[in-house]
DNA sequence: GCTATGCTTCGAACCGGTTCGCATGATCGG
DNA sequence: CCGATCATGCGAACCGGTTCGAAGCATAGC
């Protein structure tokens, strides 16, 4: 393997100057800079990733940790990882993936062996247990979710209480007044999933305002229970007009048991989800969904963790908690309800 | 940050004999080699990376090609990364995911900077444009997925040569005479995704030995274009009696398609697909299938690769081509035809 | 003519591990 | 009691980059 000793011999300079003709971090005569250059393309040279890091202390790789819990629904989250992904590589960084069921320790390792400049939690939990870590490791970190304690880190989430208020107003608007919200399961909640409750309470309080009734319920995250649940709850509520979910599964088996109850929407049921675009497309979804935006979370995640590890922002410059506003996508699964 | 030569320090030994004492690819003294790892808890230590994988010329991370084809399904691709993710974290190495659509490039640096101990390329194609630059790494690569040239790499693939006869096998003992497979989009086959024509041609082949007919189409993998392609596919044949689907897009997206024209499997239509298990559930598919197994061919993948990276087998060790035999999953979808 | 200045380049040190050769001292056998 | 053997630990070199201080040299300014 050609190092740099070789390049700067070829070039006859030293190490030091084939260094800085490379990274142009010093001036160099337009010659040796062009001869260096040349030799490096002729013999091929690529600098030792292991090596550099060592050196300048950047690995340029971002430690994405993942977790694919049993009861959450994988699909969902390949979107997060795809934007990350991509945005870190447009920023010149790797991705370093950890789907290790062990998240604080898998942090610990990344961190503690510099391997990573920086990291990006998903699926952050109220109170999550990688956050200490987190907050102890040299590097900085971005989370997508929104924890109880955000202090040193950057946050990024939907706005989930003002998805709730959306899903519900929309509703009420069309002239529904029996709902019903489909949540994550009871599991997700205790685990500390926020995004559950802080969606439901506020879908909860605005029905309150608006007079209407709001029935919550918590269902399976998986097949074939989610199916037999939501067929069953249907039945149960035959005066229920208006359906809201914040479950992809459920989102994901309600045209079968739609279709098993001999219903339609929105001609018996108006149906809104909170889902990405991508994900309606890939299950082929017909109902109007708060966009949940994961390739953008991904995005910003991604953005603001590599302005902290490039130094463009102070270290100690307050830590942000940005969230993206709720969108609702028509997809025409809602329309007034039919009159009684 | 606290580095060897702290942790040998405050053990009173000299940095070697610390690393040795950690390492035991020496004898240490047994009060030594307490001393030193009593030290090193002590004061947190953690090897860093980058370092260890400058002076060992390893990296302990393996490097995954997988790309997120527009035209592809992706949910099916998460499977294969978990697979991949897991198996590789229980034999001690990281993932470095790459989803750059420039796969060319990306595998380059990967492998020419040391980033990587070895590779494993998802979704290889019959002319993998990827091979070459595998062929020409110092670090070993793994496939998912049989290109036409094998040499240099190790392969592992579901057989779907078997696949396409086993399903055809499995229709026509239960009766029926007029099948329909449905496969990837056209755009796929000429990208070079070999395993569509590769079930296809044993299909037709088995049908032909049979004496059935098999109308063979290529369908969108997307939405909402494969939806619509099922609905016309249905109606223009209705005298098929069987659908096998080469598709995961299609299978998706069949449950809804079915309700549109009011037939149910298997009483109107006898259904095999060809996909995971853990997708069945994750999209609630009803329909009996030939198990993909990507959680296996991931982890077979990572277990040969990093069998050839810590030299269990030669350099020069024959590359291995293996295929899992095709599993027929009972979902009962498949039934007798209806007497005309 | 001599010094100040600037442009280039070099050499050496450093990042933090691993590994090899050798020195030291203890043990053992004869 | 002496030389061989063995267990143990040390020091130095090395992996392949980056970076800093300083040296060499030409030019400009006075």
């Amino acid at each position: 393997m050609v190092n740099i000793g070789d390049v700067a011999r070829a070039a006859g300079v030293a190490r030091s100057t084939a260094s800085y003709a490379m990274s142009g971090k010093r001036a160099v005569s337009d010659e040796v800079r062009r001869r260096v250059q040349q030799v490096a393309l002729e013999l091929g040279y690529t600098p030792n990733a292991g090596a550099r890091a060592l050196a300048t202390s950047r690995a340029m790789v971002i430690g994405l940790l993942a977790q694919f819990l049993p009861d959450e629904f994988a699909p969902a989250m390949l979107q997060y990882i795809q934007g990350v992904t991509n945005t870190a590589r447009d920023l010149g960084y790797d991705i370093l993936l950890s789907s290790d069921a062990n998240g604080t320790a898998a942090l610990k390792r990344l961190t503690d062996s510099r391997m990573v400049d920086g990291v990006v939690l998903l699926n952050v939990a109220e109170d999550d247990e990688r956050l200490p870590v987190l907050r102890a490791a040299a590097q900085p970190g971005a989370l997508v979710g929104l924890p109880g304690d955000c202090t040193g880190v950057d946050v990024f989430d939907l706005d989930f209480e003002e998805a709730g208020r959306v899903m519900v107003e929309h509703l009420v608007a069309l002239g529904h007044r029996e709902l019903i919200l489909v949540s994550q399961p009871q599991h997700v909640v205790e685990r500390g999933g926020a995004y559950v409750w802080r969606l439901q309470n506020a879908a909860v309080e605005t029905a309150a305002q608006r007079g209407v009734r709001l029935r919550t319920v918590h269902a399976a995250a998986a097949q074939p229970d989610i199916g037999r649940e939501l067929h069953a709850l249907l039945g149960a509520n035959p005066e229920a007009t208006g359906l809201l979910l914040n479950n992809e599964a459920a989102a994901a088996a309600l045209p079968t048991v739609l279709h098993e109850r001999r219903l339609s929407a929105p001609a018996d049921l108006s149906v809104v989800g909170r889902y990405s675009d991508e994900f309606a497309r890939t299950f082929s979804l017909p109902y109007s969904s708060i966009e949940s935006a994961p390739d953008r979370l991904g995005r910003m995640a991604v953005r603001q963790l590599v302005r902290r590890i490039e130094k463009e922002i102070a270290d100690d410059a307050p830590n942000v908690v940005r969230f993206v506003a709720p969108e609702l996508v028509d997809r025409g699964s809602t329309a007034p309800p039919r009159p009684a």
